[in-house]
DNA sequence: TTACTTTTGAGACTCAATCTCATTAAAGGA
DNA sequence: TCCTTTAATGAGATTGAGTCTCAAAAGTAA
């Protein structure tokens, strides 16, 4: 946990901003898990066990965290971006079932390389990429 | 055009719904272009024009139009949802310019291939997936 | 400690999208 | 053609995620 409290420090201080409990307060909700949560979600958890961080700082710490590298942001285009940690995660796309909502991760060294030749051809240089698979998972199909 | 009217009125009817000149003047704007437009552009391009449709029925025959595979629903993760007929288009994914807007489409067989292998190795019934890289195209960059 | 600057909190606000419900209009008989 | 039934529409209210405002609080550096 202390290695969290590190983490988020130099996250900051690369940015020339500032530690404060709050902060900190989001940072360990988020890693409390490896669920992907909206920001709604995370808030009323801080809100539920009694830490007082207000709406807006916890969506403002959001956005400082992605920023920072330390939380990827999930668009899932159901109207509410979830957010994981990225602590010990490599890269990762998301599998998502349409009837429970379970969301499995996956990763194609082949697609990545795909990709990057469609980037080529197209001339773009890629800075992110979204790639979402829905369906119904091996319960509910 | 007597194509689309056409194409209008099989869907509907499909669905048991009835054929009225508002889902038609919604079906012809979105026909016009092949361009990648949110339901406001959409909404506000028939207002212009002159003709009377309601917000609520442009959003609602879009939704329809969207079930009946007529058009489809671009998820950008804007918190605007983008639509473009479907009409000549097979299938295809996108390449989204982060500075310009730019949007290209690319289609790959192989990368189509590699999807359904993870969805099977996860046992998932794959209904439909979304891919986008975003970054700068050739004029941005 | 002071002086300066960033961060926070409460609640107002935005904006896309959806909902409500009274009114209007298809569609299929008779 | 006229009814009857039922779906569709329009105007405006409402929702909900997320952002903004600005006064107060709290880091930071000297």
């Amino acid at each position: 946990m202390a290695k969290n409290v590190q983490l988020l420090k130099d996250g900051l201080k690369n940015e020339g901003l500032r530690y404060t409990s709050q902060r900190q307060i989001v940072w360990d909700e988020i890693c409390k898990t490896d669920d992907h949560r909206d920001a709604e979600e995370i808030y009323f958890k801080i809100k539920t066990s009694g830490q007082k961080v207000s709406r807006a700082t916890v969506y403002r710490t959001i956005d400082v965290l992605v920023k920072n590298n330390l939380v990827r942001k999930l668009e899932l285009g159901d109207g509410r971006n979830r957010y994981e940690n990225k602590l010990d995660s490599s890269h990762h796309d998301h599998i998502v079932c349409i009837q429970c909502g379970r969301i499995d991760e996956f990763m194609d060294e082949n697609i990545e390389k795909l990709q990057d030749e469609i980037a080529k051809k197209y001339q773009f240089k890629i800075v992110r990429h979204i790639h979402q698979l829905f369906g119904l998972c091996r319960d509910c199909r």
